[in-house]
DNA sequence: ATGACGGGTAACACCCGA
């Protein structure tokens, strides 16, 4: 069985390359993030069409994720316990569309789309990190519940949890740049320290291997990127896995997403 | 070639991404 996550920045715009990997990657579960949709405007028929049931959680032009399977969809949530909403001061927060939530086989899976923080002096950076906090303490209730509940935390991430994860850390450090903080990375490491863990990255290993690329300065062809999207599973879920992978593959060519699917195998 | 940013909305720019 193959699970995977995938930004794919505008599913409608990448509608073909998405259904185009479908009909290769031999995927079973598909989280997708950035879908830049409402639900009126979903492309429903093109995962009709290759077999899989969907959910969806989109309200306007940002974020948006979804969950498409093979293997059964059931249960699906839209948020998690005490996620932040997002509200510039003087206006109402904003419940956004970054997780939704549904079980595949008997796998709880979240497609999860961590705000992004913006800069290290922006109001959006505590909604992240609180974001995140909201998000671990929802998690760890989960395997607190039923240690041998099998949960999938997938998404982009929006942090480079370690130095090898980004082409030059030296640059993302003097240049005070987001996803390389240590107060983003101690929330990263919060859910390995609850049990959680990168799925892929012992099948993957660094450096020099990343999820995303720019599209801006070359940064593919350079070979300047960062590793952002990240499957982390709960010890059940962890105990099965057999091999990951990253499709850098599909980050080549024109109406290329700028991250690359990660995909995780697990026993059957 | 893996190649010099792209998507969406609304408007003839601007927001957003990381």
């Amino acid at each position: 069985m193959k699970i995977a996550t995938w930004n794919v920045n505008s599913l409608r715009a990448r509608a073909d390359r998405v259904e185009a990997w479908l009909q290769r990657s031999d995927c079973d579960v598909l989280a997708i993030q950035e879908t830049k949709c409402k639900d009126e405007n979903f492309p429903w028929e093109l995962f009709e069409r290759m077999g899989y049931e969907v959910a969806h959680f989109g309200v306007n032009q940002w974020n948006g994720v979804a969950i498409a399977s093979r293997v059964g969809l059931e249960d699906v949530e839209r948020t998690f316990l005490d996620q932040p909403a997002f509200g510039k001061e003087g206006k109402d927060p904003v419940q956004e569309a970054r997780a939704m939530a549904a079980t595949c086989a008997g796998i709880r899976v979240w497609s999860l789309y961590v705000p992004n923080g913006r800069s290290l002096d922006d109001e959006h950076m505590p909604y992240k990190i609180k974001w995140l906090e909201s998000l671990k303490t929802h998690a760890q209730s989960l395997v607190t519940a039923d240690p041998a509940a099998q949960v999938a935390l997938m998404g982009d991430w929006n942090i480079a949890p370690f130095d090898e994860d980004v082409w030059d850390i030296d640059l993302f450090v003097n240049n005070r740049l987001t996803h390389v903080s240590p107060p983003e990375r101690a929330a990263f490491h919060a859910f390995e320290e609850a049990g959680f863990k990168d799925l892929a990255r012992e099948y993957t290993p660094g450096p020099g291997v990343y999820t995303y690329w720019d599209y801006t300065q070359l940064r593919f062809p350079k070979k300047e990127g960062m590793r952002i999207d990240f499957v982390l599973g709960s010890p059940a879920l962890a105990a099965r896995v057999t091999g990951a992978s990253i499709d850098r593959e599909e980050r080549k060519g024109k109406g290329a997403s700028d991250h690359a699917p990660v995909i995780v195998e697990l026993t059957d």
